[in-house]
DNA sequence: TCTTAAGCGAGACGGTACGTCACGTCTTGAA
DNA sequence: TTCAAGACGTGACGTACCGTCTCGCTTAAGA
């Protein structure tokens, strides 16, 4: 696999950017791939070139967001990080989640309309919940540890987020997902 | 408000016996309401006039698969109708909407996809999700009702139960189901 | 065959408009379809249900403009119309078709990419080829009548019109082709 | 000038035998230049800088079939080359292009189409125009040369010489063209 | 039973956004 | 350092499908 060519990467960077304003500016809602294309200064067949389809792109995005989180799991300090209680990690890691999810609605919301039925396919949502299935499995070792991993993520929903933060801010979401990490994952549990 | 035509309420049923069939003859993708209208013999129009919308459509289908939920919900014999201890209600409810799941997958499925952002706008939803938040809170006052009832129902999104039902068979979601709500609810509450 | 519905009639209406303004403002070339669309204040998919392609859409707008001269020879009065006698009707055609050319180069030019290979196939170019291969076969029975009408419209080929009109005006296009009728339906014949 | 490398001038035939042999295959018709390169072996960019543009390509080959006529026009024996009377060379020109573009109508085809407002530019056909045009004015003064040798050409049109070959054989279009030949140049004229 | 108008059915229509295609360019690596 | 390979950028094209609109017909209520 050969190193992206420079102009390439460029526009992927351009194209990345255009789609972030374009959600900040109208919500999740109709962001045509042809605005992304004009507002990025690219054609649309680049567009399609680098990320395949209006899923890819958001997929990009969502991935491009969750770096920090993702690298924070892999090799980050603990909690965060291995190295930590199963218990605790879970706690950091939907906490970190929340955060995330209430930072970036509008892209979350489009994600989800526009991955649909392949939500289970996206990678970034993989990881998420092969994490915390892992977490699960060994706080709970007689529960369906992958059933519950996908419950958890729920928490995320992009309508979901939008209803907790809008009567409650992030802190109702953050004291909701706790209380519930805490429910599945209780004291007593390691 | 006049009767319905008898022609009207013919093409009503024949327009969701339609999106049956199609639901599962191709699965929830891709299900035109042009090939709707064509399977029932009725003008595209005809479809829109009953329903309003795609989104319509798949709500008022639902609506009538969970028909015989919410009677029972209402005014059934217990444990699932009124009368019966919260916890009972709640594990007998989601036990029910496990099986009504299992059973429609791909209506599930269709509906989600074209209820997007609406989801929580839908009757159905609103229902299921008024009753569990009202069992919620009255197991667990100190909790997010509201948060936990959307939760819950995450349960029944259609690519999980696929997958649940895929590996394991209906019995699989349904013992997941059964324990995620003693989890909320442990015997000890109420 | 039911009437066309006011509407559309009228879009049909504005996108021949469009497509014309277009011709006239930047010559033939590239004259893109959703520019076409813009300007006529419709969307693209209308521009393509009611043409089919661009092909169909240059093919109608030249059948317009053809909608005279296809009436006049038709059941007009002579020299043009059916009376006169062979080599007259001949001489009036190319002459009416040399006007038509020079008032419509850039449309001609537009037709001709678009409809490339298909130049055979579009109506008016036949309805034009079998008059004309009726009239020569008439006055030269002894000639490859359809080859010969073939060559005469290749009067008319956009890029020569617009040489000949360029260096001479429409009247050394038109005694150029009148010279040519001249030559293959001598005054003898006939 | 430097001489053409060894490889570059290997490369270039092998384009052109790539771009025959499709042509031979699938007609004139949506050729693509992907598909020369990745038949001829060689990278797209090839391909350009060899000829330029698609134009080009085609150019390149008609010249290369035109070679031999273009050789015995400028100084062949008679009839074709120099010396004989303008009538028996214009007779002996347009018989051998007959016979080449009824052995090509598909290179004749895809040239059109590619060349298509530029048709008049390819030297070849130049080429062709300027000595059909200096025979047509030696035998025929009072016409307009420019536009009878235009039109002379329009013989070789891809889609009239399919149709023309199509039924009747090449004898058709060689008797069509000589017959039209004689009309434009009687035997009185010299 | 016949008339009539209100509602209904059928599907043509308008529009938006998507994904494809193939041309011509340009970067990168190899000779 | 020059040239080949092919990844890349581009934007027009045609398509799919949603929701609207019009027109002709059916139904049901009144005479």
């Amino acid at each position: 696999m050969a190193a992206e060519r420079a102009d390439a990467a460029r526009n992927r960077e351009a194209i990345l950017r255009a789609t972030e304003e374009l959600l900040a500016l109208h919500g999740p809602e109709r962001i045509s791939l042809d605005a992304v294309a004009a507002r990025a200064g690219v054609g649309k067949g680049t567009v399609f070139r680098r990320f395949g389809s209006r899923t890819g792109l958001f997929q990009s995005l969502l991935a491009e967001r969750a770096a920090r989180i993702r690298a924070a799991i892999d090799g980050g300090p603990p909690p965060l990080g291995p190295g930590a209680p199963p218990r605790d990690r879970l706690l950091a890691f939907l906490d970190e989640l929340a955060g995330l999810a209430a930072k970036n609605i509008a892209l979350i919301a489009a994600h989800e309309q526009a991955c649909a039925a392949d939500k289970h396919q996206d990678p970034t949502y993989r990881r998420w919940h092969d994490h915390l299935a892992g977490l699960v499995g060994q706080l709970r070792p007689e529960a369906d540890a992958e059933f519950v991993a996908h419950l958890l993520l729920g928490s995320f929903d992009g309508e979901l987020v939008r209803r907790m933060t809008g009567s409650g801010g992030v802190d109702r979401l953050r004291a909701a997902v706790r209380d519930l990490a805490t429910t599945v994952a209780p004291e007593s549990a390691r």
